[in-house]
DNA sequence: TGCTCGTTCGGATTCAACTCGGATAATCAG
DNA sequence: CTGATTATCCGAGTTGAATCCGAACGAGCA
């Protein structure tokens, strides 16, 4: 149990169970889901399952890995070219990527985010907020009258945490009370507004 | 099963049941929690469970109805105080009474919301959320100068589910990166940055 | 061909949710 | 007060899912 795989064959199974496993957990959320739906999906027996995974916690485990990377892996390329925009424009543009992201293969990820805020998982979304927070870093670099801003840290917590998880809940909504656009809109207006206010009074 | 109670025992018997759900779900979470444990903790045999409850998550809905309308008990006495107040020292208050009742009991609530924002429960936290929009609107009929800030419904949501998440994240943390009065500091002025910049905009 | 070892499989085992039938306690009618 | 009736409580036993295991399969190699 837990081997690792050796030969091409194996490596595919493994990347199948992964892979039955994030539909698995969009569909019905990570306590509902049984292994023998996980192993009907990737097409093999249940007892394979096991062979490549402790048990069905650490195949929910990579799954979750894998949702983290593949989201890291949106937001880093996107860093050099969104540190040359204004503030508005470049959170339009990051929410937006992320929004396609999210609903991409029938909102796949979508789906998943939304068992991510089990505090259990947020261990594995730090990669997420550490890329996030690169991005307002780098950002900070490339416009260093920012730099004064008042405790910088804070917001940009606040700014991540609480807008990763409205993003999520908006796209996750039947009846949203508004539309993607005017929420990019706000969520830049918000931060643009401090960073005025607070560039004014220390200039 | 799933009978009334009708004695004041019964009565008992039930509240004990929705206790040592709380307590479960706060120490283990609510996907992890066995029959046996609640029964245990409540100090009751098993098969009482199932009498006043249809299934082990018609408990762990019941407990998380509870935790909700504490919750919101918390919220609704604060709005006729809170709407006099400055945009600031209303956060500030809101937030440290919240942050009070979330740590009460050895932290009770706040290990529960730590599993709240699994979106299955999200439909649950609606009067949470109901409750903190009252807030925001009889805040605004009280400082009519602030309707004409733009994007109000949008403002208010971004603000109170990023807010939520936001403070449950960093009561949970091992290791904050800023204290919890930074944080309302940044919570306030974040907010407060927002409608001067409007309301100099505008008028 | 026959051997070896990585891989696959599904029946056997274990464990937790839930049921059932009867015991015990409260309530009430006479 | 007593027996009948109803409410409550219980925990051994049933059921089904998670996990384990030993046999079967097949690719590579002598």
């Amino acid at each position: 149990m837990a081997r690792k795989p050796k030969q091409q064959r194996s490596k595919a199974t493994v990347d199948a169970i992964v892979q039955a496993a994030l539909i698995s957990i969009a569909s019905h959320g990570p306590s509902a889901i049984t292994a023998r739906q996980i192993a009907e999906k990737a097409g093999i027996g249940v007892g394979s399952l096991y062979e490549y995974f402790e048990d069905k916690d650490a195949i929910i485990d990579a799954a979750s890995k894998r949702f983290v990377s593949d989201t890291v892996d949106l937001i880093k390329p996107l860093i050099p070219e969104l540190v040359r925009l204004d503030i508005r424009e470049a959170i339009e543009k990051l929410l937006f990527s992320f929004r396609d992201f999210l609903e991409e293969n029938n909102q796949l990820y979508l789906r998943c985010a939304r068992h991510a805020f089990s505090m259990d998982m947020v261990i594995y979304q730090s990669p997420i907020n550490s890329a996030l927070m690169e991005l307002f870093t780098q950002y900070l670099m490339h416009h260093p009258q920012l730099l004064k801003l008042p405790n910088i840290p804070t917001v940009a917590y606040f700014y991540i945490n609480g807008g990763i998880f409205t993003v999520v809940r908006h796209l996750s909504e039947d009846n949203p009370i508004q539309s993607f656009e005017e929420l990019t809109t706000v969520f830049g207006d918000i931060l643009a507004s401090y960073v005025d206010k607070k560039v004014e009074l220390a200039g």
